[in-house]
DNA sequence: CTGTTAGCGCCTTCAT
DNA sequence: ATGAAGGCGCTAACAG
C-alpha cells in the first residue's frame, strides 16, 4: 500500500500533508480531494465538507511544484527590476503589483538585466527552467523588441507602458501623461497664469513626448502663447540650467515639468533669483515622488495601485484563456496633487 | 517504451528537451545525463563530452519543478517588499540582491505583508505551497519575532540588519551606522568644527540608536562639548522644526543627521535663516539617496552591493550545509560621500 | 563508471 | 459522484 505515509502524516505534524494523507483521513480517494479543491462542482456537499474538515485538520496545502509538473503552470510571473530606478515610481509599482498578483494567487519572481538584449537572452531560461508563466514588462520604449520575442515564444505578457510604435499585439496598461500635463496646465490657467512654459526631456517620442503633448494641447486650446520649451536629462542640475534658460528666453509665470527632479531643479533656479516658488512663479512636477513631497511641489500622481491591478487582471486572463481577440488596453489618468508650488492665484 | 517522446523532442524544437531526450541522443541513460549535470566527477570525460554535445544541441535545460519535487529544494528565496520604502535604500538593495543570488542560481520571490504578524502568518504558505527554500529578512528591530519563528520551523534565513536584542541565532549582515556617523563627525572635526549637533529619530534603540552612538563616541573621543540632540520622525517638515530647535538651543556649527530627509529639513531651516549650508553651517545626511544627490548633501553610502553579496553567500551556505556552528555575522562600514554641504573649512 | 528501478505530489483520463 | 491507473521530469538508491 503506497499511501502508508498518510498515516504518518496524520500524527506527525512536522511532515507535509499530501493529497493522499487528506484522502486517507477523509476516507475518500486522492482524486476526490483534488476535485474538492479544483472542481468543487463535481463533488457532493457532504463529501466535500468531510474532505474540507480533513484539509483544515491537517493544514493541507497543495504543493505547487507537483501541480506544476502536471499542469505546466507555475503561477509565477517574471519581472525585471531596472538597474536604476530612473522611473522613481517603480518601487511603489512593485509593491502594488506583488499585492495585486498575490490576490489572484500568482507570485512575482525577479530578474535583472543590463539592457533589453540581455533581458531577451534571459527569457529562455526563465521560461524553460524556472517555468515562468508570463511576464510583466515595464519601461516600454520605441523600438522595443521584447514583446514580439515573447509573442513569438508563445509566452503571455502585459506591459506597464504603451507600445510606442504599434508593433505590439499584447495587452497593456499605461498612465495618460498627456492628460496629466493637460490637467496641470489647465490648473495653472485657472489660477490666472497666461505664460506657461514646459521643461521636458530631450527625447521627443515615448513618455517625454506624451507629457509634452498634453501641455501643448492645453496651451493651444486656451489660445495662449506657445512658448518654446526647454529640455534636459532627468537631473536636478541640468534641470536647473535648462530652467534658467527657459526663464530668460520666455519669461513664463509658471512651468510645467516632465518630472519632479526637473521641477526641483527649476525651483532651485527660481529661488536663486530671489523669487518665491508658488508665489511669483508656479511649478508643477510629475510622479508625486518623495522629492516633491519634501519640496512642497504640486505634482501628478500615477495611480499605481490601479495600474498594478489591471496588469494582474490582464495577464491572469491571458493565462486562463489565451485568446486571439484584440488585447485590452487600459489608459489611466494621473491625479493632480496640489501643494504650495502652484498655490498662488496669479494676477 | 516510455521514452518515445525523446525522438519527437529531437526534431520538434517547440517541445521541451528532457533528460530522456538528451540521453537518447547521447546514447546513455537518463541517470548519466543527470550525473553530468549534478555530479560531473562521477562521469568519464568522453561520456561527459558526448552528453554535453547533446545538451547543447537540444538546448536542454533541467526543469526546476521536477528536480524540486525530488530534492525538496526550489532554489527560491522569499523576500518581503515593505509597504513604504522608509528605508529609502531598499530599492537598490533589491536590485543588488537579485543579482547576487542569481549568480548562485537562486531566485527572489516577493511577498507583501502589513506587519510582522501578517508576515509570520504568510510563512507557512510560502514554505509549504511555494516551497521557498529560505528567506532574506530586512528591517530587523528590537522585539523582532520573525527569525525565531523561522528557526523553529527549520527554515534558514539571513537578515539585512542585526538582531537588536540578541535573541537571534542566525547569520546577518548589517551596515555599521555608528562607524558612519563617527566618520562623519570626525570629518567635520577635521574641518575645524567644534560644536557639532546631532539630529536623530525618536527611537533610542536599533538603527537610530546606533547612528546616535557613533556621533556621541566621536564627540567624546575628541573632548568636544556634548550638545544635546534633537529628534524627529523621518519627515522633512518635522526635521526642519527639530533642526530649528537644535540650532536655537545649542548653536552648533555643524549637524550630523540620521537620514538624508532629516538633513534636507535641516538644510531648509538653515537656508531660511539666511545662512549657507556648507559654508556657515555644515550638514551631513545618511544613506546617499537621490535626495542628497539633488540637494548636494554630504552623506553616508551603504555598501549595498556588498551587503547583498554577503546575504546571498550566507543563505546559500546554510542551504548547502545546514550547520549548528555559530552563524557568521558581517558588519560593513558605510562610505562618506563628500558634497558641498560639508565643504567649508570652519574657522 | 553506468544503468535500472522507484517515487516525489499532483492531475488527466478513463472506468465504475 | 467517486475511484484507479498512469505519468509529468527528475534524482536517490542500488545493482552491475
Amino acid at each position: 500500500m503506497t499511501d502508508f505515509g498518510a498515516l504518518v502524516a496524520v500524527r506527525n505534524t512536522a511532515s507535509r500533508a499530501t493529497l493522499g494523507s487528506v484522502a486517507a483521513l477523509a476516507g475518500v480517494s486522492k482524486q476526490t480531494v483534488s476535485n474538492v479543491i479544483n472542481s468543487p462542482h463535481l463533488v457532493r456537499g457532504d463529501t466535500a465538507s468531510r474532505v474540507n474538515a480533513a484539509i483544515t485538520q491537517l493544514r493541507y496545502r497543495p504543493h505547487r511544484a507537483a501541480a506544476q509538473l502536471r499542469t505546466r503552470r507555475s503561477r509565477v510571473l517574471g519581472l525585471r527590476i531596472p538597474n536604476r530606478f530612473t522611473d522613481a515610481v517603480f518601487d511603489r509599482f512593485l509593491h502594488a503589483l506583488t499585492d495585486a498578483v498575490g490576490a489572484l494567487d500568482y507570485r512575482i519572481m525577479l530578474y535583472t538585466a543590463q539592457d533589453d538584449k540581455v533581458e531577451i537572452g534571459a527569457y529562455d531560461e526563465l521560461i524553460d527552467r524556472w517555468d515562468v508563466d508570463g511576464f510583466v514588462l515595464t519601461g516600454t520604449h520605441p523600438g522595443d523588441e521584447r514583446t514580439s520575442y515573447l509573442s513569438a515564444a508563445g509566452v503571455p505578457c502585459v506591459t506597464f507602458g504603451r507600445p510606442w510604435d504599434d508593433s505590439g499585439h499584447h495587452p497593456w496598461v499605461d498612465v495618460d501623461g498627456a492628460a496629466g500635463t493637460r490637467a496641470a496646465t489647465e490648473h495653472l490657467i485657472s489660477r490666472g497664469h497666461r505664460r506657461i512654459g514646459f521643461l521636458g526631456w530631450p527625447e521627443r517620442s515615448g513618455v517625454g513626448g506624451d507629457r509634452l503633448a498634453g501641455w501643448a494641447g492645453a496651451i493651444a486650446a486656451a489660445g495662449l502663447p506657445a512658448l518654446e520649451t526647454s529640455r534636459a536629462v532627468n537631473d536636478a542640475h541640468q534641470g536647473r540650467a535648462a530652467a534658467a534658460e527657459l526663464l530668460d528666453r520666455t519669461q513664463p509665470t509658471a512651468v510645467v515639468c516632465a518630472s519632479d527632479v526637473l521641477a526641483l531643479g527649476a525651483s532651485a533656479e527660481i529661488a536663486s533669483r530671489g523669487l518665491k516658488v508658488g508665489e511669483q512663479i508656479g511649478v508643477i512636477g510629475f510622479d508625486d515622488t518623495d522629492v516633491s513631497q519634501v519640496a512642497g511641489l504640486t505634482s501628478l500622481a500615477q495611480p499605481l495601485v490601479d495600474v498594478a491591478a489591471h496588469c494582474a487582471r490582464l495577464i491572469a486572463a491571458l493565462l486562463d484563456a489565451p485568446s486571439d481577440e484584440s488585447p485590452e488596453q487600459v489608459l489611466l489618468p494621473p491625479v493632480l496633487v496640489l501643494r504650495g508650488s502652484s498655490a498662488a492665484v496669479f494676477r
